[in-house]
DNA sequence: ATTAGCACTCGATTGTTGAGAGTGCTAATA
DNA sequence: TATTAGCACTCTCAACAATCGAGTGCTAAT
């Protein structure tokens, strides 16, 4: 892999990913002075498809990255897109609101990269179950409603409005929260589920089938729902790869799945900026397309991420770069905590 | 206008709803045993056709019902689909739960009417702004954050996390509130903004800052967010007209905006349940659906709509009766108040 | 090692043709 | 007078052939 063939396989990337055609030995040879003649990059091209980089959609058309030359550009030739004032100014002042609502901050976050790289994105929000517990709390609404909130060791809430069971009243209920989050905090609320009630602590004894109710709203109803956030999913219709009816419905249709991101989430674990290609994530319904995906923390742990997809010929460079500002600032908006 | 034009309409009409495909004289002659011969039926087809009933996508093809043809085969011809046990039943438990938050409803709604008829459904919450204000409270999260929730006379609640302002304790602004909320409880909550506060409560007026900014949460981000709630979108793809990306672009991208949609609610304010068919509308994005609304109510008042969007050649009597059932239980389910 | 030249391949576009579905009109029929 | 059989006509659609052009691979010359 001489310094040749990489200058041959950037600039043969870079236009394919701006104009979507396949690209010829002739149009490199004019657009980026190589200082050789269209024959020379024909013969360089046809190793670089015997290395595997390179693809012909037919016999005698230009040549296209394959999924090990996008891997290739992306890891070593492709030069990061530095952020502009402008562009990194828009992202922190998205963040500047009195609201404290990791949902808010979630669907904000969601719109935004989506508006400016101009492909669907996808934030995954903290998986309720793993944070830690701190405490419950009762509100009364009205005569049979109550709020109830359940805080997190991170600083985070959730709140349900439930109808108040006719045995008992607010203060009891409260009562019972409170003897409910001394014994519990500090366990995981996947967890919860799972612990025997102490059975110590005869008033939760007691009310064991409400206790499990409760738990019922906000592991099943509360957390899932609402882990995925989509935005922009319609921009994918401006790729020309996507003119396809089929190819529009599975895209769309993996983007309305909540469980099937989760996969690409637990194939790839790994933390900070990643661009996967293609077939690199063995999910059917994606095979043309690619995701940046980037991770955000509250504190100093890692509990969501931010996902671009996009057709293969993304823009790594500049998405990668949106995506690792983007999760920064999103980061220190988030530690309220 | 005879009972034979009407027959014929009628079975032309239903034929075209559910095979998509134009409808010939042979066809009508030989599915549906009307007596008379294809060339007769020809000659009805023509004066239904003079009469502005039907249209030919171009000469010699069969005839395809305008919308003239489909409203009047809505109002006249089709009989109303009775809605079966099992499917009332599969309504009546999705609206069984513990759960009582308007926002659960809505959702719950969308899916299951997008899920019954297969077509994508758009379900129109309350307007926060026409409720009525009742009462405004604070719940302390941690040193500087509160939960802040506001009630509408209807029993609604929505509830907002901020950060507390540094030169007021939870204490003071819930004596804030209190009296806050005894000066305008009654007052629609979209005037609130209006009202110039009341110069007698001094406290109010040292923090008027305060409450315009706690107004605008709930009126700008807290209403108009979430108003709108679409679910089963793509079950659009399913039919053959929607093969055109473009087509499908616009129809998708119609679904995607909020205020759109509720054009469509302005201009046809009516009760109860309702078809809608392309021109009618006069919205271009759309010009080839049909929608079927539905309104719901909390105790008397009409607070929303729910509605169903397809081709213009929707399944009109089986998607009425799903709405009209469905709009009947959701409002049952919201008599909480 | 590079390059000019050239034959060759293949997709995209255009034009042609024939089949099929359906019509409108006319003349015969009940 | 209303209906119907018969027929010529129109229009779409699929299949096929012809042409064009972009791009290749190979060979021979530099």
């Amino acid at each position: 892999m001489d310094s040749r063939k990489r200058t041959i396989l950037q600039a043969l990337t870079e236009n394919y990913i701006s104009s979507a055609e396949p690209v010829g030995s002739r149009t490199l040879a004019k657009k980026y002075n190589l200082g050789v003649s269209p024959a020379t990059i024909r013969n360089e091209m046809a190793d670089l498809e015997e290395l595997g980089f390179l693809e012909q959609p037919h016999t005698s058309s230009g040549r296209v990255p394959s999924d090990k030359g996008y891997r290739f550009y992306v890891d070593e030739l492709m030069s990061r897109a530095p952020i502009g004032y402008q562009l990194r100014e828009r992202i922190r002042s998205t963040y500047q609101s009195r609201v404290r609502e990791l949902e808010w901050f979630i669907h904000q976050t969601a719109k935004l990269v989506s508006d400016i790289t101009g492909y669907p994105s996808i934030v995954l929000a903290p998986s309720w179950e793993q944070g830690i517990f701190s405490a419950l709390q009762f509100v009364g609404m009205d005569d049979d409603r109550a709020l109830l909130i359940m805080r997190t060791a991170d600083g985070l809430t959730q709140n349900k409005t439930v109808s108040i069971p006719k045995e008992l009243s607010l203060v009891q209920l409260n009562a019972l929260a409170q003897d409910f989050s001394r014994q519990f905090a500090g366990v995981a609320i996947g967890d919860l589920q799972n612990y025997v009630l102490d059975p110590l602590s005869t008033s939760l004894l007691e009310h064991v089938e409400l206790w499990q109710t409760v738990l019922g709203w906000f592991l099943s109803e509360g957390s899932d729902e609402e882990r995925m956030t989509v935005a922009g999913p319609l921009s994918i219709l401006n790729y020309p790869e996507f003119n396809d009816i089929n190819k529009v419905r599975r895209v769309l249709g993996f983007l309305e799945q909540d469980k099937a991101v989760e996969q690409i989430v637990h194939l790839h674990p790994a933390d900070g900026v990643m661009a996967l290609i293609g077939s690199e994530m063995s999910i059917e319904d994606i095979q043309d397309c690619s995701v940046v995906t980037a991770s955000y923390r509250i504190g100093q742990t890692v509990v969501g991420r931010v996902m671009v997809v996009g057709p293969r010929r993304m823009q790594y460079a500049y998405v990668m770069t949106v995506l690792e500002v983007v999760s920064d600032e999103l980061s220190q908006a988030l530690k309220w905590a």
